[in-house]
DNA sequence: TATGAATGAGTATTCATTCAT
DNA sequence: CATGAATGAATACTCATTCAT
């Protein structure tokens, strides 16, 4: 029989992670993602069950990597919750510095995400947010972080404002530097506006 | 000249904010709007260039709405930079809370504005971030603010989170009450996370 | 506003049996009969549902017709039942005579007729059958047919035969003669082959 | 030479003419009866030149077994030309009553048939009504049928018959008894409707 | 202005068939 | 003989937009 070669998968997706973010989740044709993954257009059914799924799995795949590189970094008892903030907004700038595919994917085609998967888009993305989460709430424990904030609030508050920094990022990289950006979200988050 | 008794283009532009809260942009059809709206397909076309036009109008009335209710905020001389900044920070929040369909469509289709107006989607946007812009550095300026603030980043920085908080409320209105939204938005703006 | 020129319905109609004939009902493309009805392929569906709707409604005139033609002949005291069998079989022969395409879609795509609607096609066949059952059974009563018939069964027995034989003549008219299929039938049905 | 273990032909048949008899030879799967035969879906094409040839090959099989088992009726010169009919007739029913799944193929997918192979399915189908003729045309000469039947059409109008009542009984077999369906052709085939 | 019938471009998905092993 | 991964052609249906009245 005709044996896999390659990793048609993992072409398939990178292909399509390069085809969202350039024209966008819906006017991308999955004959196109076929043809810049080098098979054909039948073969991505082969992989994925339709193009919605293709979307679903460039997410998993992400939530997935950040959310094991995340537990590496909260299980680190030498580090302080401040430290530990730190090092999780360095991991998704991180990650989105290393694909900003993958970043423009995630900022625009949040939308069709919740179209699709009905507002929990990845059970790695729920987890890597309630590891979050924790952090925040030692660091309330251990009295580094004020008592009065709503943890809830909190994680939508802080992915907004990721989202749109890396989104203009994504946009423009020329015009905001990302260490720049960087820098400002963490003295943003750690100290807001005022004196 | 025959008067126009009702206002078509407001008519059609309401059904638009509801169809499309309610079904997204691109879901939306020309010829649901207008039968909500009470006129004949065709005659969305005599009011609008297309589809992508009402959305673009539907931006455009609730920024120059913004930013004329801004201003008279930022002309305020009794208030000093912190009041203004509460000041701003509530006139969002009102304004999405007596129109929530409007905060969806805004929430929901901020890509879709992107992808159709190239990235700057209204002209009082762009002079509603400025004068916003402004108050802050009159902040920072009066030695209110932290000078290191960067206003670029700080502005996608508040719009993101508020955007996402919108979002989530939005969404399940019950589950989050919009006065806690407005209340931990407001400090974490100011204060950050720590203490 | 554009006014409805002509009868684009029938026009459709008229193609699609035509094209159904030719290529039978899954070949069919709605492109070509669009092509043919001279309509644009959109306008197809602005008078029926989809593919399957145009040969539901290609039935549906079908026997509507024949129905009607039927309580004519069956309501006319002045017919024997032998005369009224008679009839109606003449009453089916000329309607395939003159459509001569009806009758081959008839023929043909019963099968798919029975996929799409559950085996019970349309309203008026059933009428008809249910008409044609009581002139045997008045037949019957009246002593001149067999009392032994199960008119179920001779509802079956009658329809495939003369629909098979329809199907012979109307893909090679030319080596059966109708008047000859007509004639021998006539007798077939009332005599049987036993002298 | 290695001896085939078990014969995967067969087997592809038998999965073959279940799977159209329940899903339809258009809808059903190359795949789906390879699974159900228990062989690779490429080895179907190894038994069989496609999809049609094995509708053609059930046809064939089905008809090659009862031309052979009709020469044994025609053949046998003890059995008048009446009890010779009545013979083929049980031969038919009997043939669909050992196989329903035959039967139904048989009545839903002649339309498939005419369009695979012109309009003469089987070499053995043809000597079966050839045979068949036979009987008749030896009952006419012996003063048993009446000598005005045109045989062509008499094997049309008959086989029709045949094949609309099996598909009623396969619809819904409870309905109507084959018994009584056996019963009720023989006699409207010999006797027709009249007294 | 207003209408709404008509247009026709555009695309995800299936599945019979092939072929490298 | 056997496999099953890979292929790629083929098509119904939608809906933003137009235009004859």
């Amino acid at each position: 029989m005709r044996v896999k070669e390659g990793n048609k998968e993992r072409d398939i997706l990178e292909a399509a992670v390069d085809i969202f973010a350039r024209h966008g989740f819906h006017k991308a044709k999955i004959s196109q993602i076929a043809d810049q993954a080098g098979v054909a257009t039948g073969s991505v059914y082969l992989y994925f069950k339709n193009k919605d799924d293709i979307l679903i799995k460039i997410y998993n795949t992400l939530w997935e990597k950040l959310y094991s590189e995340l537990i590496a970094i909260t299980g680190n008892e030498a580090l302080s919750p401040i430290e530990k903030v730190d090092a999780m907004i360095d991991l998704i700038f991180d990650m989105f510095t290393e694909n900003p595919s993958v970043a423009i994917v995630f900022v625009n085609e949040q939308e069709s995400m919740n179209r699709i998967s009905g507002d929990k888009y990845s059970l790695y993305y729920e987890k890597f947010l309630d590891e979050g989460e924790k952090v925040i709430k030692e660091g309330i424990k251990a009295g580094f972080f004020n008592k009065n904030i709503d943890l809830k609030i909190f994680r939508h508050f802080i992915f907004g404002s990721i989202r749109n920094l890396l989104h203009q990022w994504a946009m423009t990289p020329s015009k905001l530097p990302l260490s720049k950006i960087r820098q400002n979200f963490k003295f943003l988050i750690k100290h807001g506006i005022m004196k």
